[in-house]
DNA sequence: ATACAAGTTCAAGTTACCTTTAAGTCAATA
DNA sequence: TATTGACTTAAAGGTAACTTGAACTTGTAT
């Protein structure tokens, strides 16, 4: 199968205008053209973009993406550095997993909180609340968030 | 305690020009003022400011962030919709810890994918592999890679 | 009293990532 | 063959979140 640009942003559920501004940017060096200038996307193609937005992602920019497909392109000389830079991205996920995984420790602290003031009528109570009178898993966040 | 806004950057981690920045944004007005017009922070501002971090890390704009500072500020009319805010966030952080795991098995793919390479001498022999003689945990992700 | 680091505002600049517009070309259908 | 919708490029525009620079003021330390 074969696709045009509207195709195959279809296919991926973007805007034709960002496939060209990649390409633009030099993301797309395996994207032929027919004789009239006309983008013409592979099945291989859709599997690159698919890569393409799967270190996207993990929130690398367009230019270290761009880095990764110019090695892919030079071929099997270029695998260890490929592996390198998988195993860095895969890394920074992890950070990125924890760090949300705090982040949702401290919503849940703030959802009890508001829990606790709509119960009461005021946020002066969970607020004025002494350190052992909250349940166990906020007391670490509380002491955080007040920064002692 | 209170500190100027060299200080409390530094104790939160970031640029002055940012507190400054958020201020003039709207997002502070919890902050006060000597006679002279110096910001004065104080201990409870930190906390503020701690929160404005987690609704951030959450991937919330500031102008959304903006309008619970407001909430807030207006004080116990509007606990409901604080706390409906929070829990919205705290399902949004779920759907991307959700999606950033996904990310993860696609990179765990990937490593195995150049690990293979690496030792064969060439991407082709991962490539060109069967469905069946992959790993198991790694067919339906090279399924998905390729649109099938 | 004087120096001086760090504060202030306002405006302009930066970066990343697209999107839009304009002017024109290609290619499938009637 | 003519129409029409989708393609092409180049350049400009947009947005979010800061950062920087210039010109000036504050407040602390000698």
């Amino acid at each position: 199968m074969i696709y045009t640009v509207g195709e195959m942003a279809k296919r991926l559920g973007v805007a034709p205008s960002t496939l060209r501004y990649y390409d633009q940017e030099g993301l797309l060096p395996f994207v032929e053209r027919s004789s009239g200038g006309i983008r013409v996307f592979k099945d291989s193609d859709y599997e690159w973009l698919q890569v393409i937005g799967c270190l996207k992602k993990t929130g690398m920019q367009l230019k270290d993406i761009k880095s990764f497909i110019e090695m892919a392109m030079q071929g099997d000389e270029t695998i260890e550095p490929r592996l390198a830079l998988i195993v860095k991205q895969k890394e920074s996920v992890k950070a990125q997993i924890a760090e949300l995984e705090e982040t949702l420790c401290t919503l849940e602290f703030k959802e009890w909180y508001y829990e606790t003031a709509k119960e009461n009528g005021s946020t002066a109570v969970p607020r004025n609340m002494a350190l052992d009178e909250l349940p166990e898993q906020f007391r670490k966040v509380r002491l955080k968030l007040r920064g002692e």
